[in-house]
DNA sequence: CGCGGGTTTGATCCCAGTCAAGTCCCGTGG
DNA sequence: CCACGGGACTTGACTGGGATCAAACCCGCG
């Protein structure tokens, strides 16, 4: 019935949709393009907290608590749809399946940083490498956006990776180097070659990608 | 108007609330008493990706994706309040406000999760302890759970930390050891006696407590 | 008294961080 | 057309924080 829909948004590689500690008065799903979720500690680092993919919600929990709690910025060019969070209340009460939905996002999302937890916390730099670049492969093909050989795009720099995986940009591209025959990165694509020897890295299973409902 | 709740659940230390990849029927909130949420790595290791404590919801994202992200045990006796999974969907759409508060409660679940995938990728072995020490603190003594001295329950053995700090138990205890004149771990109890120099020692400002609404 | 779980401490090793040079690639301007 | 400059990627040498291994130690308990 009632459009929440409040206007599209078009964002450069670059370009910050929101800093970490603004208070947000929309939040948006993903239509087209990649970035990645920061936060920045005190000493200018950074801590990439999820990548952010198409059909995904972000700054759903920043509107819902008042403060974003963390910086979202385009990797590559993006497309997103904007929702009001003010007629959040709204939605509840009229549309309870999309509210649902909505929640049912908000959960799968809580599942995905519960693994990259683990990952950070237990897993070498080799492990951590291999499943991340698996976990970006299967999701985004998961959504269609391989090409004929089936490579993704993937317009993230060594340094994303690194802030991703809480190693340095240095030894990012070391470990990188020692996956080379498995995962071609280039031109903005990644492409695997040999699925299996590569979760063997990881040492995980693949998982299978869990798809999210699109809003 | 209509009740939610479906019993009352009680646990010993010990005693695991539900596995991680279970399929879970119920959803829980804490009255009271402390655990953890693990997962648990296909070499045995484990990963605490949250402490559990009162007021906090847990299994939701489980019952909502259909299976369990990690492994929730107690680390002393709780009491925990036990809601149907397949009664959400009404409650959703006769209850929106709590459905609301439902939601609520996962995205401010998010925010946490982010710092501590900040806080794993990119600090020390000293920030880590001293920053999770602090948040225990600061979360509990915001429930009121303090005592006179300001000391609030403990009942995680180094081991837990360890997990949770993505930490080897010995270094954990030496890390500890370096903590010792701000503060004070033993009998189950967490006194601190220091903020100030706690917090310098984490290196980020202690972010007041953000205690959640109750469902 | 002996046993077992948790804690503490020391010695040694190694993974990943840091520092320091390149190299490659591309866009810009002379 | 080529020289220059800057950003990303590589590679090597060295260092250090935290893991691992190995012993105690310290209870509370049967």
């Amino acid at each position: 019935m009632m459009d929440f829909r409040d206007g599209e948004v078009d964002l450069a590689r670059g370009d910050v949709l929101f800093e970490e500690g603004a208070s947000l008065s929309h939040f948006y799903t993903v239509l087209s393009g990649q970035g990645g979720r920061y936060k920045t500690l005190e000493n200018g680092e950074r801590q990439m907290v999820n990548f952010v993919f198409p059909g995904d919600v972000t700054g759903l929990s920043g509107s819902l608590t008042g403060e974003a709690a963390a910086t979202v910025q385009a990797a590559s060019p993006m497309r997103l749809c904007r929702f009001r969070k003010n007629r959040l209340p709204e939605l509840f009460r009229d549309q309870s399946e999309r509210a649902y939905a909505l929640t049912y996002i908000a959960a799968t999302e809580e599942h995905f940083l519960g693994e990259i937890i683990a990952t950070l916390g237990r897993r070498t730099a080799l492990q951590r490498t291999a499943w991340a670049l698996l976990r970006i492969h299967t999701r985004l093909a998961a959504l269609g956006l391989h090409d004929a050989d089936g490579a993704v795009p993937f317009p993230y720099r060594q340094a994303d990776l690194a802030d991703a995986l809480g190693l340095s940009v240095v030894h990012t591209n070391k470990t990188l180097a020692r996956l080379r025959d498995l995962v071609e990165i280039g031109s903005g694509r990644l492409k695997v070659n040999d699925h299996a020897a590569l979760a063997e890295q990881a040492l995980t299973e693949p998982e299978p990608p869990r798809v999210r409902p699109l809003l």
